[in-house]
DNA sequence: CGGCAAGTGCTATAATATATCATTCCACGA
DNA sequence: TCGTGGAATGATATATTATAGCACTTGCCG
């Protein structure tokens, strides 16, 4: 198995409007919550929705604000955070714990918390990156430690090529 | 240059009161303070003080709880995440997006962003590594997507040698 | 129908973090 | 000695992020 994401094609375009992004998350979505006996509920879905519009990170509760689109009325927090729970233990979000934000898994199903998450600080977009070295280095770090491994948080701060771009030119 | 922690010392033992940990901590302390212009003030040693007392993370308020041990009075948030904040911009202390709540650097002035967190999820304590492999991949993928790198964090969580025999046995 | 489990609504509250402006402190030069 | 300026702090208020608790609804299965 060589590097699973080609680099080259990890950190989504400024204006990506995703060449079929969503859609896969919505496949992934239905296909693992078939797979875990659990359901796509509508809070779950709005959530997903919201988050999938972009490759930006949102806070919870611009989420929460984006949640009474057509309907009147708008959930708690709580209901926010439930969905957040559910999508992320599935793999579908995940949280920057950098930024207490949460955005839209690239590669739904493809990587089991062995991704790198990369923040352009001036346009908010994150893109991921498996790298298959570092899925090697760290279980072999931690068995050199005895420490039992259980989840994995890479994130990568700077910025990304079509702000460097625009800014400097 | 091989790898510059030794990866069975990197996790602190369990009631590991510092073999020169809070020692080492301090003087580093005060040569960055020189050698920045600026200057380990009450308030931020009393800070590092209370972080460096075990290898533990601590949330900011429960920081701000130990503040008033002696005096009488207790500042406000705004002086623990003023000190934080000084202290994390020299490297001496980290903070740790997953469980926002923050630990004294046990290798301070060794490492400049380079590090690896292991977090014990039962007893808490936090141990660093500083894997020459992993300095070298990240900014190899950076440059490969034209990403500016500017900073990283690595969180692993899961179960330190100690608390692994103690609850099995 | 009745009972159960999963999910949600709702309210309150906890936990984390920052904004703003007045005040203190101290080094430094007049 | 005095005034001045910058860095740090005090004090208060508020913003932001996250969870607790409990009632209610819904859908499923017997
Ligand atoms: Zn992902
Ligand atoms: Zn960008
Ligand atoms: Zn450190
Ligand atoms: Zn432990």
């Amino acid at each position: 198995m060589v590097q699973s994401i080609d680099p080259g094609q990890a950190f989504p375009a400024r204006c990506d409007y995703h060449s079929g992004c969503r859609e896969r998350l919505l496949s992934a979505a239905e296909s693992l919550c078939r797979e875990s006996g659990t359901s796509l509920t509508a809070n779950r879905r709005a959530v997903l929705d919201i988050l999938s519009e972009s490759h930006h990170s949102l806070g919870a509760y611009d989420i929460l604000e984006r949640m009474d689109a057509g309907a009147g009325r708008r959930p708690g927090p709580a209901a926010v955070y439930r969905a957040l729970e559910f999508l992320s233990g599935l793999g579908l979000v995940h949280r920057l714990g950098s930024r207490n934000s949460w955005f839209a898994c690239s590669r739904p199903g493809e990587h089991r918390g062995r991704s790198q998450y990369w923040i352009c600080a001036n346009c908010g977009v994150v893109g991921e990156t498996e790298s298959e070295e570092i899925a090697q280095i760290l279980p072999e770090l931690a068995l050199s430690m005895a420490f039992r491994l259980d989840r994995v948080s890479i994130e990568i701060e700077g910025e990304c090529r079509g702000c460097q771009l625009q800014i400097k030119g």
